[in-house]
DNA sequence: AATGAATTGATATGTTATATCATATACCTC
DNA sequence: GAGGTATATGATATAACATATCAATTCATT
């Protein structure tokens, strides 16, 4: 049988079972349109810029998308815990590791554009105790340490 | 005698040696124009957007300043250490530690804006360790942690 | 099917940042 | 101090990133 025009980026499995979970945890809605953008991040593979993402559903939906839209896509999938804002390069990714939502800690190799997530509870429990010696309530935390990657230090 | 309108935000000396010192050690000039900048991020004691400094130039000098050039300023404070880019917030603010240029800490207050810069060997020293155990080459470290000041977590 | 809540779409606008090319200023050497 | 070079500024335009408002639709539940 033949299969119509697709609409949506592929999506492996394992990722679409993690977003089904994850929403269905939090009792959110993962519609199709959250859905389409969640699997065009995985697909890419990389960092996407909004604007990015909106071209890419663009040209897969054959069809314009306000920026709005996608903005609020990614404003869900950022606040469930399965996208990623990376601050420095305005950008947003998948996040793997959806269960740390608010634990942001990544390697960015700034010239071959590779992102490294890290997972480091020594860091995590390091800053939070820094934030209640000063009497901080932390809610998100931010670490993103620019360089180079192993493969771009070395061809230096 | 009297004096004409100021034409540049008050600087305390302190700052000013600071700004001098740094960018003389770096042989860089410190023009009046980006002094000025400088002067204005220190005057408002707060972290200012790009274009929150332009207004304030602006009617500091009474005339229309493009943005590329405080862009400009801001780059080159920055590059010597002078003044950092708060990533999860698009602004700028006076290091006030610039000895350690290449290394940003923050506690951001989400309540009342209060911004606290940190400086921890322990943080720094951990996040090189981390760095090294993935073959990374850090130049810049970005730690950005959101949540309640002390005084803005006891008054909820 | 009726209701209320959440989601999406359409349109407009606001905010942040950079590109290009021309002009001016500082610095260095002779 | 004249000339050359690098650096800094100015003018103009445009690109990139993000949000506001209001109307229309979809979904979950009754």
């Amino acid at each position: 049988m033949t299969r119509g025009p697709a609409t949506s980026a592929p999506l492996p499995a394992k990722w679409r079972q993690l977003a089904e979970a994850c929403c269905a945890e939090q009792r959110v809605r993962l519609t199709p349109a959250r859905l389409a953008a969640y699997a065009e991040l995985i697909d890419a593979g990389h960092p996407l810029s909004a604007y990015e993402l909106i071209a890419l559903l663009e040209q897969r939906q054959k069809r314009k998308i306000a920026p709005l839209t996608v903005y609020r896509h990614l404003e869900f999938l950022m606040r469930v815990g399965l996208v990623h804002r990376l601050e420095s390069m305005q950008s947003y990714l998948p996040c793997e590791h959806p269960d740390h939502a608010h634990e942001s800690q990544y390697l960015l190799c700034s010239s071959c554009g590779q992102v490294d997530e890290l997972e480091s509870k020594r860091l995590e429990k390091l800053l939070h105790r820094i934030a209640d010696q000063h009497g901080f309530l932390p809610s998100n935390a931010v670490v993103e340490v620019t360089g180079l990657c192993g493969n771009c230090a070395q061809s230096t």
